[in-house]
DNA sequence: AGCACGCCGACT
DNA sequence: GTCGGCGTGCTC
């Protein structure tokens, strides 16, 4: 059944000739495993290192798998090569870069690999598209919709039957009807060119001084195959987009290829025309949604070098490009470029090093970087390009805090809402201002649901997720309360299930569904829109939503940080903060840093347009720094504060974080195995001080896609390999019996 | 990730 | 007796 008999083992035939070459391959299959399994290579089969090949795999299994290494060697009994299995062949740079990350993220080759092997599902063949020509003479009864398709159709120019049909505002019917009486033909079209190359010099932008030294500074970077990191910073409006374009266009004059990551929300047509403007055609998109025969042409198109920009999301740092000469790293602050699942990498960190690999400079562009990359640039360990002013003279939202302490505090006790309310008397006027001029108004209150607490009034049960013991949200839109943790969802009950007394549920705190209720009681008439992450009916009916907006056709704006990010409304003069101390007590060592870019993207949505806006800022904590660089304006004093903070507290960049992550589909396990972890982690603290266990003993253990998680915090010296720690320590530790499995995210980005 | 092997309860 | 549930471990 197996091939034992025959490998190692010449056929007669050929065994008088020279020996033939007793060649091993080491093969990485894109599976959840590390090791490289080796196999025979066929006399005669040509093999180069990184080819793509077919293998056998287990009793009766075939895989794809890349060649990693060739090495001369008895093959002994090995199982061998099927055959070479076409698609780029992964050059020594992308190995190595799979190796690094996979050693760097303490992830399996084998699914670091999975990444970069987008494999199309299938080779299949190339659709044959149909077109339409004017071919005869005109019909013999002519009808306003026959002489349209006729008049689109003019100039003997093929076109796509659909296109013609919509162009001519008729149906397919009419163009068929007219095939049939010999007006139109139809025939073959050419394959559509999905990727025209974008021209470095289509419309060249005039820059101002400090863009244009920046710029220099890139195109020098790329002509000389400089591997360096850059951070490219400059406040919204400052114009990085068209610096970047020039490092883009140098790129192309060179022949190479540039990727642009972009966080996936940021994808929009906004940001493609943007670059159609400048190159005369919109770059290649790559993302999850891009699937079938594009995702396959453009993987291809990659390989081969034929397609020259690629704007993608985070996974798009992992295709096999055949000659890389430029990486930017678009709005480098963003949470987004985490991947979280699987494979824990932050893309921006790999771009980096995929820029080293490569040989070609790295761009990290943003109006807010975030902290550690302020401290490699400080350290000079990436090159540091600034833009100091923004284009036109705008300015800046004029922000104020709204003091809720009431009169013990000092405050001015009317600034505190009335009664039940949220939205304080100084936002309320202000809003009443805004509708008074026809101008649009954004609440901002970063909560989904109606009530984050929900208890019985009758005997103070507090409801909570069974799975993992967190508050449970009253979602009163979807009549049912929700675990924001873990997804669980249970039905909005009408007795409480402690005592049984009837509608005595209390919602305590405001969501942005109890803000709409307000605001729909407060202003009546105006038209109010919410807008969160579970807001029904999908992305396409959002996006409708986010143009009527953008249109006029809203009054008042309620958003969680779905509204901080990404959209324009150009027509918005004042946002309001509801509670701008969420998100600071969280735990979180980059809560504030979070909250405060958080706080400033949102405000930032004053103003955007013809008219100056204002945000007022509802806090109890108007001294927080947080709350007191938002006010104040001084984000420079903020982060140098944050960044002592974080040195004192052995943080990144000081320092690493990482947490383990434990998981079982039992929980006992996962909480058994976890506390072993724990103890064997604080023994550790004790014997070398530069390792150190933080957070909570007492995490919560939650419940995702069907296992339990439970999240053990380490945080190193930086000189300290804590990779290698954890290694040495796993390899040390207690096996983990049963389903447990243990994963490492080094600085992880959100703690609960 | 698959797929087989194995160890327990329910069935012709 | 053996069919099949899924828990466990291996794949050159």
């Amino acid at each position: 059944m197996m091939s034992f008999a025959t490998t190692g083992t010449t056929p007669i035939g050929v065994a008088a000739a020279a020996a033939p070459a007793r060649r091993v391959a080491d093969v990485i299959i894109p599976l959840a495993l590390d090791t490289a399994y080796s196999y025979a290579v066929p006399a005669g089969m040509e093999l180069l290192p990184g080819a793509q090949v077919r293998v056998p795999f287990g009793p009766r299994r075939e895989a794809i798998g890349v060649v990693w290494g060739l090495r001369a060697g008895d093959p002994g009994n090995l199982k061998q090569v099927i055959e070479p299995a076409g698609g780029p062949v992964f050059s020594d740079n992308l190995r190595s870069f799979l190796d690094w990350v996979a050693r760097w993220t303490l992830a399996p080759r084998g699914s670091v690999l999975a990444m970069a092997l987008k494999r199309p599902d299938e080779e299949r063949g190339e659709v044959i598209r149909v077109g339409i020509r004017l071919a005869g003479p005109p019909p013999k009864r002519m009808t306003p919709a026959r002489s349209r398709v006729i008049a689109a159709a003019e100039g003997g120019l093929l076109h796509g039957k659909s296109d013609l049909a919509r162009a001519a505002g008729v149906s397919a019917g009419v163009i068929d009807g007219l095939v049939d009486e010999g007006t139109l033909e139809t025939c073959v079209m050419p394959p559509e060119n999905l990727f025209p190359p974008p021209d470095p010099d289509h419309a060249v932008t005039q820059l101002g001084p400090a863009q244009e030294a920046a710029a220099r500074n890139l195109r020098e970077a790329v002509a000389a195959h400089d591997a360096g990191a850059f951070l490219l910073e400059g406040v919204t409006g400052s114009g990085k987009t068209e610096v970047y374009f020039e490092a883009v266009a140098e790129t192309l004059r060179a022949g190479r290829q540039s990727l642009i990551l972009v966080p996936e929300i940021a994808l929009t047509a906004q940001f493609l025309d943007r670059f159609a403007q400048r190159f005369g055609v919109r770059p290649a998109v790559w993302h999850s949604g891009v699937t079938g025969r594009k995702r396959e042409k453009l993987y291809a198109g990659l390989a081969s070098g034929e397609v020259r920009v690629v704007a993608g999301a985070r996974s798009a740092l992992f295709l096999p490009y055949a000659d890389l000469g430029l990486i930017v790293v678009d709005e480098e602050h963003e949470a987004a470029y985490k991947q979280e699942d699987g494979v824990h990498y932050h893309a921006r960190d790999m771009a980096v090093v995929r820029g080293r690999i490569d040989g070609c400079p790295v761009v990290l562009a943003s109006a807010t970087p975030t902290i550690e990359t302020r401290v490699n640039a400080a350290q000079e360990r990436y090159r540091h390009l600034i833009l100091p002013e923004r284009y036109g003279g705008r300015t800046l939202p004029a922000i104020t805090a709204v003091d809720l302490r009431g009169a013990k505090a000092g405050g001015k006790s009317d600034d505190k809402p009335e009664g039940d309310g949220w939205i304080s008397p100084p936002l309320a006027a202000a809003i009443e201002e805004t509708m008074a001029r026809g101008e649009q108004a954004l609440i901002f209150l970063n909560r989904r649901g109606y009530a984050p607490l929900t208890l019985c009034r009758a005997c103070g049960h507090r409801y909570e997720c069974p799975n993992c013991s967190a508050w449970l949200v009253d979602h009163r839109f979807r009549r049912a309360l929700v675990c924001h943790h873990c997804g669980h969802v249970a039905r909005r009950p009408s007795a409480c299930e402690a005592c049984g007394t009837v509608d005595a549920l209390a919602a305590c705190g405001p969501g942005v569904e109890r803000i709409a209720e307000e605001v729909a009681t407060r202003f009546p008439g105006k038209r109010a829109i919410t807008l969160s992450s579970d807001f029904p009916g999908g992305t396409e009916r959002m996006r409708r939503e986010l143009a009527d907006i953008a249109a006029g056709k809203c009054d008042i704006v309620i958003g969680t940080q779905l509204v901080a990010k990404g959209h324009n409304f150009p027509g918005m003069t004042l946002v309001g903060v509801i509670d701008a101390d969420i998100g600071l007590s969280s735990g979180d060592p980059r809560a504030a840093e979070r909250t405060f870019q958080l706080l400033q993207q949102v405000t930032g949505r004053a103003g955007r347009g013809e008219k100056a806006g204002r945000a007022l800022v509802q806090t109890y904590q108007p001294e927080h720094p947080v709350i007191a660089a938002l006010i104040s304006g001084d984000a420079e004093r903020f982060y140098a504060q944050e960044t002592e903070n974080r040195r004192l507290a052995g943080l990144p960049p000081f320092g690493r974080l990482a947490s383990l992550i434990i998981s079982s589909r039992h929980r006992e396990q996962a909480e058994a195995h976890a506390r072993a972890l724990a103890r064997a982690a604080h023994a550790m603290d004790l014997r070398d001080p530069r390792l150190t266990l933080l957070g909570p003993a007492e995490a919560p253990i939650i419940l995702i896609r069907g296992r339990y998680r439970y999240r053990l915090l380490l945080k190193s010296a930086r000189e300290f390999d804590l990779q290698s720690f954890i290694r040495d320590w796993l390899a040390g530790a207690p096996k983990p019996r049963g389903d447990i499995r243990v994963q490492v995210d080094i600085d992880p980005q959100s703690f609960f």
